[in-house]
DNA sequence: CTGAAAGCGCTAACAC
DNA sequence: GTGTTAGCGCTTTCAG
């Protein structure tokens, strides 16, 4: 690799007979001063130096990174999930409009206890942090009220704590999920969601709950199961539930991976979707259209949300505003994996 | 949220009434000449004040980011891909290790025109790139062909360019597929491979063929379709297969997802897998597992292969390798999607 | 054993 | 119009 000496502003003013102030000048577009001439002669010479500014120097004489970083739990390979992938999307593509770059950090127990996400800020590596997958567990994340780092948890929040944050509305979606299979004649219906120590989960549960009373359903702790998000979860999630409770001829699932693995349990234990069962996922992630059947599903906007939760992390690092709490509609995507019930007996 | 003054070096070296070098010394641990009193007042000072050095400054002065790049295609939300998630995992892990943050960057026909990948060195924002998801038409790779910033392809590699990779024997996965297929009796074999202008997917049907060819089997040009890598290109191209050869009773697709949406194209022309055709993917994602039927597929460890590329890119920045080019082992799955071909007629 | 001073590459107040 | 100079926060010779 042929060794290249990396040149300064320094060499550019040698090169240019100008000073240091006159190129910085020049370079950072404030060379209304300068004459035509002279900004001409820098510029070849930044030319054919090929001189480029250490982001590294700007950034330690402006005290500001330009970084932001994205906090992801430590599942397995957490990045290989569409969940977390849509909303990195988004993020990534905001930030660069707003010239950030983004940074990928994994929160493991390890992480969490040398509070490295403090030190991020501490030692000035980054701007701002988005927080992703968090549930009431992370009580860490009280180090962030009254402190002056800007962070935002997105699509999450914490119920005793005043955090900012950016969320899809889970109890509507419950409630609309709710309504649909109870419209459809369902009678005996069956949840399975995501963990119960994830806020938004319980709000799913609660909007799905009142939406079942209101047409005169009960949802007993039989007909409820963890399915800790995943594939398999949801496939033994529904096993446990038709093995405790035959009757059920629907069931929601807190998100579409869970649905699809309940939908591949129910085929395993020789039920039909959705003739026999139905089933509604959460999240209306790409592969939902995909599976057999498609997939009737909540949509719930993730890459709007990555875009917001950004947008509102910069007005916060910028001072804009002093705090976040947003909330963001969904809606119910009909494909296939619901029917009416079986006219049984 | 309260304003907080950034303590320094120089705040630590007052309060502890010893010199800047001094405190440098002892956090550094270069402290074998400091006096046990000294040091000890120093760290004491150190945690009153809750001084952390900053990256940004020792960054600059050790002409070290500490940072690395991965580099994805601006695909439809690239980061909600699992063959993607999986290799940042891996990435991101790795560069844990190593103390090295790593950045997300997205490669768009805009940021190639302006040279950005370069633009990150140049700037001194990063020490390394990890590139993935190349094609043959990123012919802008040339530009790391001589010079010093160091760089590595994974899972590809582009033909004619002489440029550090680490990928998986993609050559050997279709080998394996092709032979597998033909043992089961198949005969009249189709192919659905990712892009033709992607090299692991040339070298794919490369050793498709050869596996056929030593069985006595052709794989004319009718029975090859492009499924562009994704569900809905798997579902459309195995339309197009069966459409123009009905005798079709085995199929190799380049990857899972290619592979799922061929399954879901088949069920929709009425035809069972596998007892009407035989499917058979490639990566073998963790869903390969859960769709249905599950998929026989060819396991190409991504995640291994994403370590490697980082740890090499280690090597590379640390200058104790020139260049890398390394091949990966796969092997075969089987699951329930392939079977003997129907005895028909 | 400890400190003064130079320098990493850049920006910006303040002169001239 | 243009240049001098003082930092940003840190590490590291080199003197004492």
């Amino acid at each position: 690799m042929a060794k290249r000496k990396t040149v300064s502003i320094k060499d550019v003013a040698r090169e240019s007979q100008a000073s240091l102030t006159t190129v910085s000048l020049v370079l950072n577009k404030r060379d209304r001063r300068i004459s035509v001439e002279t900004r001409q002669r820098i510029l070849d010479a930044v030319d054919r130096l090929g001189y480029r500014p250490s982001r590294l120097a700007q950034s330690l004489q402006a005290q500001k990174a330009g970084l932001i970083a994205i906090l992801v739990p430590q599942l397995r390979h957490a990045f290989a999930d569409a969940y977390f992938g849509e909303i990195i999307s988004a993020i990534q593509e905001t930030a660069r409009q707003s010239d950030y770059k983004v940074l990928l950090e994994v929160a493991d127990a390890e992480y969490i206890k040398a509070q490295e996400y403090l030190e991020l800020f501490r030692r000035h590596f980054i701007d701002g942090l988005l927080c992703l997958g968090i549930t009431n567990r992370d009580t860490y994340l009280a180090d962030f009220l009254n402190c002056e780092f800007p962070a935002v948890l997105v699509n999450n929040y914490l119920p005793d704590l005043k955090l900012n944050h950016v969320v899809c509305d889970y109890r509507e979606a419950g409630r609309q999920a709710g309504a649909h299979l109870c419209s459809l004649g369902h009678r005996t219906i069956g949840l399975i969601h995501g963990a119960a120590e994830v806020q938004t989960s319980t709000d799913l549960r609660a909007g799905f709950e009142s939406a079942l009373s209101e047409a005169g359903i009960s949802l007993p702790a039989r007909q409820v199961e963890d399915g800790l998000y995943t594939e398999e979860g949801g496939a033994a999630a529904v096993a446990r539930l038709i093995n405790r409770e035959p009757g059920i001829s629907a069931i929601l699932a807190g998100n579409d991976k869970m649905a699809i693995g309940a939908i591949s349990g129910l085929k395993t234990a020789g039920r039909k979707v959705p003739e026999d069962v139905s089933v509604i996922g959460c999240d209306d992630m790409h592969q939902a259209e995909f599976c057999d059947p498609p997939l009737t599903t909540v949509h719930t906007p993730l890459f709007e949300l990555g875009q917001q939760a950004c947008k509102r992390l910069f007005d916060l690092i910028d001072g804009n505003i002093e705090s976040v709490s947003e909330t963001h509609p969904v809606r119910l995507t009909l494909r296939k994996s619901c029917a009416p019930p079986r006219k049984s007996h």
